[in-house]
RNA sequence: GCGGGUGUCGUCAAGUGGUUAAGACCUCGGAUUGUGGUUCCGAUAUGCAUGGGUUCGAAUCCCAUCUCCCGCCCCA
């Protein structure tokens, strides 16, 4: 026997009898973004390296050591780690900035980073995201959120947890970065390793530290202080409590995590997480906030945008799995060409009907009909004799033979 | 990238150095030449993730690689 090949590391077939979970994410997906307002979008797989690595940071681990990026006739492409960056890029290169605001996308898809394999974490894997562009007000940041959570109470998950914090803008955000290293400047030596590297790429991520040197270290008074100041600027804050105000008026849970800090670099003032208590390590089924530069900063005009991204391999683990649908007929017979205009006859009308195409014995054929069919057509001798078929009613055993076109009436 | 665990049929598993690797489910065939989902019989791993090694003898011990899982990092 020739040697097998194996799915490689990290991936997943999506396997037939599990193909209608993921027809709920996407349909309830079309079916509640649409009511907001949001068109879909799909955009390629593949981008310009340049593209990730100027929108979604190059100080981020997602840049820095998970893409696959490969050359082909001299340029750098990447297969997309995530898609903010992509409809970014198309939003600008379709001009899609002179249309009128707000412009509301959805997508979902593959995406890819190397990572290591565990529990709701693969190399490839599917996201479905929303994007906001050309509202700057927080009442964009609520809509999103919202629309977040009614997704999610309309796949039937209403148990999640709704995290927010604000970032500030960069003006005021940068001061509190100074200020973060500043203070723990004389402690650099005594911090963990990951810490030291934080210090540098990102202080903000320094505050969730779960290494019991580094939360005695940040405990102290001084340092203490510093961390839970309220740095945002006046804008900022005032922005994030309007948020609040409308979350409050739309009845959606949240409660404030200071230690919220997205990891990739665009985001600025609204972030946002929804948790499970389901999921191990890997908790967050959604993840976004607002990125107000991102557009700029990719070589369009100054539009602000808000969105998120939620993992469908956690929100299927989250759910029931769907119960196979049956055909609605299985034709019993002992002739093929028979059974073949019959099924032919009733697919045209609507139904999914199957026959057995390697004429097998009676009593297999009605064993077969019975584990994948609501109803069992008999068609053999007497009925093609007489012009009929048996319609049998599998859950009830009620047979009936009828005239060849009144099958339709039954099942 | 770091640390820990794991791996026997499509699936769930017994087996922990000694003749032909239990069992169950699924699948297939028969009992049953036109009535199923219950029952009864039978078939299905020269093979134990892969490659080396130790041994008279290895699924069982050792080494390497791989997989998946758990934690860290990070993220959806």
């Amino acid at each position: 026997m020739a040697k097998i090949i194996n799915v490689i590391k990290g991936t997943k077939d999506i396997l037939p009898q599990d193909v209608s979970s993921w027809h709920r994410l996407e349909e309830t997906a079309l079916d509640v973004f649409s009511k907001y307002g949001y068109k879909e979008i799909r955009t390629p797989i593949f981008e310009a390296t340049e593209l990730f690595a100027r929108g979604v940071g190059d100080t981020t681990d997602i840049v820095n050591k998970e893409m696959y990026t490969f050359e082909k006739s001299d340029r750098s492409l990447t297969l997309r780690p995530e898609n903010t960056a992509g409809v970014v890029r198309s939003f600008i290169e379709n001009g899609m900035a002179r249309l009128s605001a707000p412009v509301k996308l959805w997508y979902h898809g593959p995406m890819f980073r190397y990572e290591r394999p565990q529990a709701g974490r693969q190399r490839q894997f599917h996201q479905v995201g929303v994007e906001m562009f050309g509202v700057k007000q927080p009442a964009a940041d609520a809509e999103v959120i919202l629309l977040a959570v009614n997704y999610l109470k309309a796949l039937g998950l209403n148990d999640l947890t709704v995290e927010i914090n604000s970032l500030g803008c960069p003006s005021c955000r940068e001061e509190y970065k100074r200020k973060i290293k500043e203070v723990l400047k004389p402690e650099f030596e005594n911090l963990c390793e990951d810490c030291q590297n934080r210090y540098e790429k990102n202080p903000l991520r320094l505050l969730d530290c779960k290494v019991e040197s580094c939360k005695e270290i940040f405990e102290k008074p001084e340092i203490k202080k510093v961390i839970q100041a309220d740095f945002i600027c006046d804008e900022c804050a005032e922005h994030f409590s309007e948020l609040k105000f409308y979350l409050n008026k739309m009845g959606v849970k949240y409660s404030e995590n200071k230690l919220l800090v997205r990891g990739l670099d665009y985001y600025n003032r609204t972030v946002f997480e929804i948790k499970s208590n389901n999921l191990g390590s890997q908790n967050a089924v959604c993840g976004g906030g607002r990125y107000d530069s991102l557009v700029r900063n990719l070589g369009g005009d100054d539009v602000p945008a808000v969105g998120w991204a939620m993992g469908m391999e956690r929100l299927n683990s989250l759910l029931p799995p769907v119960e196979a649908e049956k055909l609605d007929a299985y034709i019993v017979s002992n002739s093929p060409a028979d059974a073949f205009m019959l099924a032919e006859d009733l697919r045209c009308n609507g139904k999914a009907v199957e026959f057995d195409l390697s004429n097998k014995k009676f009593t297999k054929q009605l064993e077969k009909a019975a584990k994948v069919a609501k109803f069992a057509l008999i068609l053999c001798e007497d009925e093609i004799k007489s012009g009929t078929v048996s319609v049998k009613n599998l859950d009830t055993s009620e047979q009936k033979t009828v005239n060849k076109n009144e099958v339709l009436t039954l099942i």
